[in-house]
RNA sequence: GCCCAUGUGGCGGAAUUGGUAGACGCAGCAGACUCAAAAUCUGCCGUUCGCAAGGGCGUGAAGGUUCGAUUCCUUUCGUGGGCACCA
């Protein structure tokens, strides 16, 4: 009876779904776990091995937690709205909902072939009425509060209008209040609610129609298809999520996220502490006050204790100032660089870093602490209007960047810290002691800072102020596939839904096209505007910012998540996915958590207590080389019209490597390369005749074309110019990267036609390792690994490749491997011809040495997501049984229950044909027990000055002097002391012994 | 530029955290079984000197601490990721 994996599998799968196996439930006396894998997007190109990696691991973890005894809830649901389906359905104008439906059983019968303990039941989509019923009413949740400061936490908006109607704030006194119009009301309010409308300058899009949020810009294009991207004022939804920024800070003190997963969220937030500061404006030069009134300037800095070493001010272009302090002589300069600045993209601001550039308004300022001196004040594009205030001190002997500035514009610098700067570069160091500063001189800078910030608020002239990178989260899509806001636009004023009127459900459409102005394809449904419905849509963080607890209580039809349940299982207790949601997903989540507990609707404010990243599986990507040619014309001033089309035409062909079909083998490619101008040796003339060789072929299909279009006279071909490299779909290229052309050539049409050089008719492509994707051809499907070495197989191969952390290479090679010893395994239970050959004999103590030794380390292995060096044991295991020709029940019972959470299909099949009842998963734990790892003695090794040199077998519970006798009578040891006295013996019980000579 | 990872055989990777470097697997080589193949089994498998016994070298590189360093410290190089005129 041989491994039949296609039938166990098969059947285990059917009967699993038949019994619910793994259907979980809210009340239990066991303890709780919460195993969650990120939400994913059911693409349309289905799972290649990357994806499941995270999955098989969660999957482990959460068989092993059953195991252990402990309620364990393991769902799978998906994010389903978003931008992709929507570009789909533009092109191919198949609804989106269609689209992701067919997407997701894809997506869900992939799952189901690895053999994955997910409780179906439980499976959420976000794109369901259902479920964005409550994503618009947690929607109205943040609308309807507010981040109270004073308690620092979220509290509702009715509360402040109380305040407001009863003391009015510092702005306004409540009989003020309570006379504005309702209008002037809401916009009040508007300004402290937590999703709240506002314009602003956002990314736009014009391309996608959209705007995007900042993690969505990369380099100044859209992250996805990579358009150009532009600022616009719009009307916007926002998440006052900076108001959580601290909260979000100290709350990673009490998670298990890595560390590198919590300095990206710290940089992102980018808190920094500093000062606020006024600088008076002086009157210009001329005598003539570049102002009506007097004037000042507010600036942030986190170094206030250098406020003597400022020696000019610079303000944004953009800053509100500059038209009113700029002087009569300089308003022509001023003008000037503004066009300038306006002219320069993003991108372009993005791209020359180093280039100094900026304006001298004409204005100076007076320091506060030093009236005597003036202050230019510059404009310079290095100066971003949205951070801080808009404006710096600049201190070029303290921060590189204003050094470089002041050199280039020749602005005489004051040094305040001595022989620490070096007149060369900055030195942004807080380690010197100040000088030529006033009231701080003598002190060491970091403590000036404190000191320097006291006398500033002591004089009324500025205020200690935190200050954060991070943005209020853009909140509003121009889109058409995402939840509706519960929102209504009545005489300018939003006015949300009552909760009896949610959801607000998504209206079909026709087109998904934009509507006016930039609008989402909502403004073009009439029934739609006439609500005064907002147009907009929400982002793809929307739903996923809570599905977590939506997978507690999925059929709730009363509350988004019934409190007893989230109660009863609490924070995710481990939560795994890739890094690429670092500062996205996790941000947002992890602030709608805050609010939701601020609000008392749930019981804990931090959603994941603990974070395991799993490491991205690349691709091994094949390549043909090919090559461009130059062209030299000649005569061009003669030639007519057509000829110069022709001539156009050829040049496009032999210069782009999508058009040319002609391939070199990358054995022959150091011929194309390596030139010898005077070749000498054998060797290398060899390599030149070879080389004209290869030329002659290579130029012949240009001279062809040539020759074809009557152009000989005029188009001169130069040699070979440019390198380039083609993606070849690596299912026709074996392992000795030898490619299959005739294969190729006959399946994709793209090569169809191609040529392609060798040496001696064998093909070689080159390889390199890169992201798995679609569009490097270079991505492996589980599916079919599955139906050739079963699920088991293939989910033991994924953990074995090495940690769930790291990135690494997938090699199809090695999961022959893992299947040998899966079929071993099974030998141990069954032979070929015999059949049965499990025994209910007595086991030895060497076999249970073996299984103890084994379940020691399985478990502490699994505890740490050590799935590697687990599946290594579980090889030693039964290498080590099948020596010891171990087939004895008792034994083997106790391995089929470790083994479970990694090959659940096989260890189900042998654990029935042992004559269990039940499933494996409901067998208790086998409990280590270390009586029978003692061991009499051991072999230790032994070392004469570190190196080692013999090992000796010594009693384990010997004490030094008698281990020191038996080390010196050892003739190794005589032989390398040469007779003489050891200076020193090292013994450490149970380690080593140490001979120091 | 700054921050965080990471570097070990032909390859993926182990090494109980300062104590026998290279477990386990892949690939490779030799052999057994077989008419043959597959499957299975046995042995070898970092490098170098040596017939062997045995020795030298070896965890990106160079130093250091230590009886002993893949592990700790300093400097440096390569790779990957994140952030970036952030005041």
């Amino acid at each position: 009876m041989e491994y039949n994996f296609r039938e166990i599998e098969k059947k285990w799968q059917q009967s699993w779904k038949e019994n619910k196996t793994y259907s979980v439930t809210n009340e239990s006396t066991r303890p709780k776990c919460y195993v969650l894998d990120m939400f994913p997007y059911p693409s349309g190109a289905g799972l290649h091995v990357g994806h499941p990696l995270g999955y098989i691991a969660s999957d482990i973890y959460s068989r092993y937690k059953r195991l252990k005894g402990f309620n364990v809830l393991h769902p799978m649901g998906f994010d389903s709205f978003g931008l992709p389906a929507e570009q789909y359905a533009i092109e191919t104008g198949q609804h989106p909902a269609d689209t992701t439906e067919k997407n997701i059983s894809t997506f869900k019968s992939q799952l189901d072939k690895i053999g994955f303990c997910y409780d179906w039941d439980r499976e959420v989509r976000t794109s369901d009425p259902k479920y964005y019923k409550w994503t618009q009413w947690l929607f109205l949740q943040l609308f309807n509060s507010y981040f109270c400061n004073t308690q620092q936490k979220a509290r509702p908006i009715a509360d402040l209008i109380k305040k407001y109607e009863t003391s009015g704030n510092k702005d306004f006194t409540a009989e003020q209040w309570n006379n504005f119009s309702k209008k002037e009301q809401e916009d009040i309010l508007m300004q402290r609610r937590l999703a709240f409308s506002s314009f602003g300058e956002v990314n736009w899009c014009e391309a996608l129609g959209t705007v995007l949020a900042n993690d969505e810009v990369v380099n100044g294009v859209s992250e996805r298809g990579g358009f150009p991207v532009v600022k616009k004022k719009m009307r916007q939804w926002y998440l006052r999520i900076t108001a959580y920024a601290d909260r979000l800070l100290q709350g990673l003190e009490t998670v298990n996220f890595s560390d590198a997963m919590k300095e990206m969220q710290r940089n992102w937030i980018g808190k920094s502490e500093g000062a606020e500061m006024e600088f008076a404006i002086a009157k210009s030069d001329d005598g003539q006050p570049a102002t009506d009134g007097p004037l000042s300037v507010k600036v942030y800095t986190t170094r206030p204790d250098t406020i003597f070493g400022v020696d000019f001010l610079v303000l944004a272009p953009e800053h509100e100032l500059v038209n009113q302090i700029t002087t009569a002589d300089q308003r022509a300069s001023v003008d000037e660089y503004l066009t300038y600045v306006k002219s320069r993209s993003d991108r372009e601001r993005m791209a020359e870093v180093k280039q100094v550039t900026g304006c001298f308004t004409g204005a100076y300022a007076i320091n506060p602490f030093d009236e005597t001196k003036k202050i230019p004040v510059w404009i310079a594009e290095y100066v971003l209007a949205g951070y801080g205030t808009g404006a710096i001190m600049a201190v070029p002997c303290g921060d590189q960047r204003d050094y470089g500035f002041a050199r280039h514009f020749n602005i005489s610098i004051t040094n305040i810290i001595g022989d620490f700067y070096n007149g060369e570069e900055a030195n942004p160091t807080k380690e010197a002691t100040l000088e030529n500063s006033g009231f701080l001189t003598g002190l060491l800078m970091k403590d000036a800072i404190g000191v320097a910030i006291d006398k500033i608020e002591e004089l009324g002239i500025g205020k200690r102020k935190k200050n954060y990178r991070m943005r209020d989260a853009g909140f509003s899509r121009q889109r058409y596939w995402g939840e509706p806001f519960p929102i209504k636009w009545i005489d300018g004023v939003a006015v949300p839904l009552e909760e009896n009127e949610l959801p607000l459900e998504l209206p079909h459409v026709e087109k998904y096209g934009p509507g006016p102005e930039g609008e989402g394809p909502l403004a073009n449904i009439p029934e739609w505007t006439a609500q005064h419905y907002e147009t907009s849509t929400m982002p793809g963080y929307a739903g996923s910012s809570w599905y977590f607890l939506r997978y507690m209580d999925p059929q709730n039809d009363a509350t988004f998540c019934d409190r007893k349940a989230s109660d009863y299982w609490n924070q995710v207790d481990v939560y795994i996915g890739g890094t690429e949601h670092a500062v996205g997903h996790l941000l947002y989540s992890r602030m709608w958590t805050k609010v939701m507990y601020d609000l008392g609707l749930i019981g804990f404010d931090e959603p994941f207590k603990k974070l395991v990243n799993q490491g991205m599986i690349q691709g091994v990507s094949a390549f043909a080389n090919v090559i461009g040619f130059n062209f030299g014309t000649n005569l061009m001033a003669k030639l007519n019209e057509e000829q110069q089309v022709k001539i156009n035409k050829i040049k496009s062909k032999f210069k782009n490597p999508e058009a040319i079909n002609f391939y070199i083998s990358e054995d022959l490619m150091k011929y194309v390369r390596i030139t010898h101008n005077f070749p000498t040796t054998e060797e290398e003339k060899n390599h030149m005749e070879f080389q004209d060789k290869i030329y002659t072929i290579l130029l012949k299909q240009v001279a062809d074309e040539i020759s074809k279009n009557e152009l000989e006279e005029i188009l001169a071909v130069h040699p070979i110019n440019n390198y380039y490299k083609v993606h070849v779909p690596i299912e026709y290229v074996n392992y000795k990267d030898e490619l299959d052309e005739e294969k190729l050539k006959k399946e994709n049409s793209r090569f169809s036609d191609a040529e392609f050089l060798t040496m001696n008719g064998i093909f070689i492509c080159s390889r390199e390792v890169e992201k798995m994707s679609k569009s490097k051809f270079n991505t492996i499907n589980p599916d079919e690994l599955c139906d050739k070495y079963g699920a088991d197989t293939f989910r033991m191969y994924e953990m074995f490749l090495g940690p769930v952390e790291m990135s690494k290479p997938w090699d199809t090679k090695g999961i022959e491997g893992v299947h040998r010893f899966l079929r071993k395994l099974w030998r141990l239970f069954f032979d070929e011809l015999k059949g049965k050959v499990w025994t209910d004999e007595k086991a030895t103590d060497a076999e249970l040495k073996v299984l103890h030794k084994t379940i020691k380390k399985i478990d502490s292995d699994t505890e740490q997501f050590s799935y590697n060096t687990a599946v290594s044991a579980f090889m030693i295991s039964v290498n080590e049984l099948a020596d010891l020709k171990c087939h004895k029940k008792e034994v083997l019972e106790q391995l089929l229950i470790l083994i479970t959470p990694y090959a659940p299909h096989i260890a189900e099949e042998l654990w029935d044909a042992l004559g269990n009842e039940g499933s494996v998963l409901d067998a208790a734990y086998p409990a280590f027990e270390a009586k029978y790892l003692v061991e009499a003695t051991k072999e230790y090794p032994v070392s004469v000055n570190g190196k080692l040199r013999t090992s000796i077998n010594i009693a384990t519970d010997a004490e030094e002097p008698a281990v020191r006798e038996m080390v010196l009578a050892n003739e190794v040891v005589q032989k390398w002391l040469e007779g003489k006295e050891p200076k020193k013996i090292i013994f450490v019980k149970g380690k080593m012994v140490n001979v120091v000579i």
